[in-house]
DNA sequence: TGACGTTATGTTATAATATTACATTCAGAA
DNA sequence: TTCTGAATGTAATATTATAACATAACGTCA
């Protein structure tokens, strides 16, 4: 296993060893996915990989022009059904604001993710939320919804862009 | 003006005087408009008409049909362009997750609101969140993100729905 | 082994959402 | 009234996503 990388928290607008973070994660999707008795396809550990690439959200065409490069699918299903998996199975999240994909950092363990999109270099970093405990919780209760998925998504700028372009 | 609804605090779920309902929020945005110069043509008028019909979500190309039977225009940038007002100042809400827009109910004056969507009804409840006053507040701050936008949707099942078919 | 059922992939077509670009009309100001 | 900027009309197209069906790979168990 490659070296844990300092804190994973937040860990996109930060500098580290990307190589090290994106292994790690490569190698945790694959010791999931053999504990549960989960398919890593190629076409499903190429698409983790290229989100892994960057901690920029991609689109299914952008990753499905990358997978066309290496002979693996050139049809959007092909990278439909791959993000489907991965999200399916927690190792990537759909980013709806951008109608795009990265994959998860895994800080939240189980949690609600929330999501940080800068702007300007969009790049995305995950955090994790509580969101029933918050007002929208509170407000949830009071009614009697029942929360079964939230969507938490910041945009903004991150340290590097705001002093550049803001 | 028509008489003051009950809370109208995520109204979308509760039993209300859905006329009045409506007819509130389309004086309030006369209203503004008025005040800002903001002009409220009979194209944007229209569409928060149908918004405000329900308290579901509606895409761009069921607007438009309706438009459409209006005589109001055909072709998707007329209700583009009428949601993207509606939007900038405040009168609706994109939902993401949706791809589909609300009406505001203003419940969040000036706040970031948050969305409870049911996944069989379709309604979309509105409430306000404090989304820098949280976990993710703290993990922006933490790292020097600068948050300018914050979308909050949750998924779930109101309560009407929740004794059906859950 | 081989027949079967299941899961994944390949492929075609099309649906649903959204924008660009440019012409025209309208409302208000000079 | 003429000008200007905002709004609308319209055609074309870009982007995102899914349905439907054929084929291939995989595991299992007779």
């Amino acid at each position: 296993m490659a070296k844990k990388s300092s804190d994973p928290q937040t860990l996109a607008f930060a500098q580290h060893d990307h190589g090290a973070c994106a292994a790690d994660a490569l190698d945790y999707a694959r010791g999931v996915c053999a504990q549960q008795g989960l398919r890593l396809t190629p076409v499903r550990e190429r698409v983790l990989q290229l989100l892994l690439e960057s901690h920029s959200a991609l689109g299914a065409y952008d990753l499905l022009e990358k997978l066309k490069a290496d002979g693996l699918g050139s049809q959007p299903p092909v990278a439909y059904r791959a993000l489907e998996f991965l999200v399916a199975h927690g190792f990537a999240h759909k980013i709806e604001r951008l109608n795009a994909f990265v994959a998860c950092s895994r800080t939240h363990a189980g949690h609600s993710p929330a999501f940080m999109i800068c702007r300007l270099c969009h790049q995305v970093a995950e955090a994790h939320a509580t969101p029933a405990s918050g007002k929208l919780g509170q407000a949830a209760k009071s009614i009697g919804f029942k929360i079964e998925k939230t969507v938490i998504e910041a945009e903004g700028l991150c340290p590097t862009c705001q002093g550049g372009g803001a």
